[in-house]
DNA sequence: CTAGTGCACTGGTCGGACCAGTAGGCTCTG
DNA sequence: CAGAGCCTACTGGTCCGACCAGTGCACTAG
């Protein structure tokens, strides 16, 4: 029968414990966003522990977005309504220390892109195409008003986001417009500073237009299986020459 | 021309002056995995600061992931290769706290293993092919295990893990690898009570292993759409009964 | 009734102290 | 001389008490 299966007890350190407490009570709903919890001087009684120690639970709680606390509050801590802030901090790191590629983060956008373009265009109200549309032409803009000066850069980027946001928002899985907007911010990060150097920056932007123009078309045809291949088409054009060549095949490999 | 642009100055603390300077020294390559900080009290000397406000900086970087440090140890504070634990972490929350439905989840999986799956149909070796049809094999032994006693859960579990843990490492993409990680246990721990409850499991399970076969038989001819879509398909057969019934629609969106 | 001023309290930081635990050198023994 | 055991100098975890620069609110003076 063999004897009682042990398991290896790892110590708990108290400021683990209150750090579960707090975490619990957020996630149960005891603690709501916008609520505060009790000054640092109140917990430590009622956790029987010492300051430091409430400080220590209250920063890791701090590093996971899950609160924030401003000096001289009365308030104590606030409760943070979640953020993806926290995500974008390890996705980052991921980036970073991991290693990741600039393929494989524009890989993974034209992944999820795609998929929040399938599902956008079947589930997207004519309010929502209306956003994409004048996101569209706020590009269009952008680039007209970019040709005079040299302004259009960031306006040009404000409104691509845009319409990827209300993509996202359309596709409504909240998992993949966070992951988007994240992934997203990091090749932006990646790729500053090159983008603006770009020679041919005016035909990008206005094949960028273009694609985003038999996008939209094609979800409003509610073809979603189109639009999604346009889309990968789009990014691959877009990014394609930040991404060294020998790389490039593995994003190909997402045209069909 | 209007006055300087004066940006507001965030009052700083210290322990986020020492994250920084460690975190850079970790990204930077200068701390390397397994490499080990000063004590603290050598720590508290070199930044000029108290040991509390190291230790408050400590906590961060090891919610974070990036270092764990043990009591007694004389080497101080290890330095961590990197775990998508803190990632983990920040999408467990996100699910809770955000209340993201299993139909989310799922259909996030459906888009990230399809996507993985059309992606190793191009770039799988022979060896990774191999290592999928042993995963499939391991999951009829534990189905014919299953039949006899009640034990075959786990080990089918494990095989399905292996098996697409196989496709995820081929698909030459490490962000889509980890991801699916998280998500896949986030999933697992959501339905988890519900899944031995299942009247028809042994049903569900064969269904499960002829459809795996049918993904990597397509993977093996170097079909990549079929496979992509053979595997959402195995991925609906298998989770849409746990997800409630007017969620599903958006399931079915992703199977053409 | 309003505007200004304190006050009580907050979080941020510091310094010192104690404890349990570890690792490696040391001594003592064979 | 070799090995087993102790011992000490560290470690991180926790506690305590103190000070400072801020913040909100009540109270007061106009």
């Amino acid at each position: 029968m063999g004897g009682p299966r042990f398991e290896p007890v790892r110590a708990v350190r108290a400021y683990e414990r209150v750090v579960e407490q707090v975490e619990e009570a957020i996630e149960s709903g005891a603690l709501t966003p916008g609520g505060r919890l009790p000054s640092e001087r109140e917990l430590m009684v009622q956790f029987s522990v010492s300051r430091s120690t409430v400080r220590e639970a209250l920063r890791v709680l701090q590093a996971r977005g899950l609160v924030r606390s401003r000096p001289g509050d009365p308030n104590g801590a606030e409760v943070l309504p979640f953020t993806p802030a926290a995500l974008h901090k390890s996705m980052t790191t991921l980036a970073r220390v991991e290693e990741l590629s600039l393929a494989e983060l524009v890989q993974f956008r034209m992944v999820l892109d795609s998929a929040a373009i399938l599902l956008a265009a079947r589930l997207r109200t004519e309010e929502q195409l209306a956003e994409m549309y004048a996101a569209v032409a706020a590009m269009r803009a952008a680039l007209d008003a970019g040709e005079a000066g040299d302004e259009g850069a960031d306006s040009f980027g404000a409104a691509d986001l845009a319409f990827h946001d209300a993509v996202a928002r359309a596709s409504g899985n909240k998992l993949i417009e966070i992951c988007t907007d994240v992934v997203r911010s990091i090749v932006l990060k990646l790729i500053a500073g090159r983008i603006t150097d770009e020679p041919d920056r005016g035909a990008l932007m206005r094949r960028s237009i273009r694609n985003h123009e038999d996008v939209v078309a094609a979800m409003r045809a509610g073809d979603g299986p189109l639009a999604a291949r346009l889309s990968r088409k789009a990014m691959y054009d877009y990014y394609a020459g930040y991404v060294p060549e020998r790389e490039r095949g593995a994003l190909r490999a997402l045209l069909e």
